[in-house]
DNA sequence: TCGAGAACTTGTCGAATGACAAGCTACGGC
DNA sequence: GCCGTAGCTTGTCATTCGACAAGTTCTCGA
């Protein structure tokens, strides 16, 4: 039953440990940035001591590595199954069917956001690997065949939109607490979910 | 010429370097979140010691709350300024003449977005104070004389707007270098500015 | 001009940080 | 069964953190 291994290949044990490791990691720099996420914070929202992160992972650079890769990669997971099953004529429609997908992810997954504006302003050469692996695709995906044609946006318009869109359908789940207190309406209610989905989709798809 | 002082008022010049350690700490709050700025850190940014930091500011909080108070302050006087300015009749003109400014606002302080994301989603008693003070009229505003009447949106869905508005104008400031990269428009440019407070006015208010 | 106090510098403290080394445990191949 | 190694624990290191104390310099009113 259980797989040949080769030499070298971790075991499932370690592979779960390392997993929840990263969403902790995740969690940790999202709230607090890379400075101030600790390693001893990071082992402990995932249930284990310090000395284990860093057997995991060689250094805080790594692990930051590996939470980026994984939220940028399930994001993209995400958003390519739901694209496939969405199964509509109308491109507009259609993009309508995406762009609430999307804000439903993001309203799951607060901690995309929050960790794109919290290292969005560096341009080190793990920043730019993202961009070029994970973030390029997805723009290149908006301007050619979703949001942009479907809105009759001009593509020389599509940073812009990309930014916006984004921008808009993303921060209210980022700030919920904030958000909460400032209008009433909690961000984390499914109710609330569906709203800003429908507003966002009416705002940009007419 | 000099103003009479009552034993215990700070000087001019105190008041200066503490205006400049204000300055600083909003850079380095907004790049690296409240743990991950140091004081040391910020009096570098500032041109001094650390220890000026803590004679000018007990603690860290306080600096905090006052570069918070700082950056909100500063936005309100802004657009109080501009708001005020601007004299067209047609309801909708005039809320795109002020959405416009706020994304030349946001444009220029980039680090009152990051500093919003960064925090917002902490609920601790400054944070609410912030919101009391600084939000709530800013969305009052919006909700009852801005936007969300000028466009013809339900006041139920103010929430959204809100958000959606602040999070469309401001993201693609606050991942600039990102921003260059992944699509080649430089949002620091001037050019930039205005083509995206155009996408945003022409976004919400057609 | 001179004294008082604000403004600033310097040095130091315990606590927390990232990284590492030296062990211990448990699982899977033989 | 038993052995090697991946997985995990524990303890320690130099460095950096926020905070504070003590001393020096500058400014301005009298």
């Amino acid at each position: 039953m259980t797989k040949k291994r080769t030499s070298g290949t971790p075991l499932p044990r370690g592979q779960a440990t390392r997993e929840r490791i990263i969403g902790a990691a995740l969690e940790a720099f999202a709230e607090k940035g890379f400075e101030g996420a600790s390693t001893r914070e990071i082992a402990e929202r995932a249930g284990t001591d310090q000395g284990l992160v860093t057997y995991h992972f060689p250094s805080k650079d790594e692990l930051w590595r590996a939470a980026a890769e994984r939220i940028f990669g399930d994001l993209g997971k995400a958003l390519d199954e739901r694209v496939a099953s969405l199964e509509f004529d109308d491109p507009k429609e259609r993009a309508r069917g995406v762009l609430r997908e999307y804000v439903r992810y993001v309203a799951r997954h607060p901690e995309l956001f929050r960790f794109m504006v919290a290292e969005g302003n560096r341009s080190n050469a793990r920043m730019r690997w993202i961009i070029d692996t994970y973030m390029k695709p997805r723009f290149e995906f908006m301007k050619e065949r979703g949001v942009v044609s479907a809105a009759g946006i001009d593509e020389s318009d599509a940073p812009y939109a990309f930014y916006a869109v984004t921008g808009a359908a993303s921060l209210i789940f980022a700030v919920a607490p904030t958000c909460r207190r400032l209008t009433g309406v909690d961000p984390r209610k499914q109710q609330t979910i569906e709203a800003h989905a429908d507003f966002v989709a009416r705002l940009l798809l007419p």
